[in-house]
DNA sequence: AATGGGACCTGCGCGC
DNA sequence: TGCGCGCAGGTCCCAT
């Protein structure tokens, strides 16, 4: 599932890559991800263009075209954007001025793709909570002391902070050494400015590493990030513990599945 | 206001 | 063998 880490992986693969490069042609084969404009719109108006830049936001890629409009990708959980890709199992594929095509593949059509004039006035970006980088430790403390709702969700809350899913929430809990259940507002100061650290920690760690791949993520290449290597908490019930070779916990906060550490997690 | 659940989807692994 | 079921999780939407 990309969160973070992996969206701005993809998004500084696609800057290398891809950007400068024309689309000279659109074939959408599963018409449900084409969110905004009506498909035929979203055709026409990406045929021709050149993408000029592209950005992140949370876990939203934007690239921006010379016709001032912008193609807006959310991968949601299984979206991948592969180049070179062969347009055999994709839902999108862009035929670029190179010869080379660039597929959007979503095995569960979650993901969503829209053609926008104005980005920045999408509903969903406007919802957005700050970028994990963009704030300082006593903003991050201000914003936990105004909640208490519990941590782990509050962390995976877009309108709270953005870009942190539900596998970096379980990672950077960890590393912090609180435990996911915990108020937001019970947070000690240290505990508080530890949780700060390990997020943007964590986050720098695997944007260099790639990204996480489980289930479906991979990068832009087709190769999977490094990153889950050093997965110390996801994926891992029943298993020991790296810290304290207590068993590692699962539980459902929020509807979504926990792992976390009892012993070293208070 | 905050929280919980279902919906959107598909493929996989499980038990029978 | 093969079927049905639950589950995976980002986000929206509705109900409480």
């Amino acid at each position: 599932m990309p969160e973070l880490p992996e969206v701005e992986t993809i998004k500084r693969d696609l800057e290398k890559i891809i950007a400068g490069k024309k689309i000279v042609c659109v074939c959408v084969h599963n018409p449900l991800v084409i969110r905004q404009p009506s498909v035929e719109k979203f055709k026409k108006g990406l045929t021709g263009a050149t993408i000029k830049k592209i950005l992140r936001r949370a876990k939203v890629l934007i690239l921006e075209l010379d016709n001032k409009k912008s193609l807006v990708i959310h991968l949601k959980m299984t979206g991948q954007l592969v180049y070179p890709g062969d347009a055999k199992k994709s839902r999108v594929s862009f035929y670029l001025s190179d010869g080379k095509i660039l597929d959007f593949n979503d095995q569960r059509l979650f993901g969503e793709l829209r053609l926008l004039d104005d980005w920045r006035s999408l509903k969903f970006i406007q919802g957005l909570g700050p970028e994990p980088f963009a704030i300082t430790l006593s903003v991050f403390k201000q914003m936990l002391a105004r909640k208490k709702t519990k941590i782990k969700p509050l962390l995976m809350d877009q309108a709270f902070i953005s870009g942190i899913g539900n596998l970096y929430a379980a990672e950077v809990l960890f590393r912090a050494r609180i435990n996911p259940e915990r108020s937001s507002n019970s947070l000690k100061s240290k505990e508080s400015q530890v949780l700060y650290q390990v997020i943007r920690e964590v986050l720098r760690e695997a944007i260099r590493c790639g990204g996480s791949s489980v289930d479906d993520y991979v990068r832009l290449s087709g190769k999977k990030g490094n990153y889950a290597s050093q997965h110390m908490v996801y994926g891992r019930e029943g298993q020991l513990c790296m810290e304290c070779k207590s068993k590692i916990k699962r539980i459902a906060l929020g509807g979504r599945g926990t792992y976390y550490c009892p012993q070293c997690q208070k």
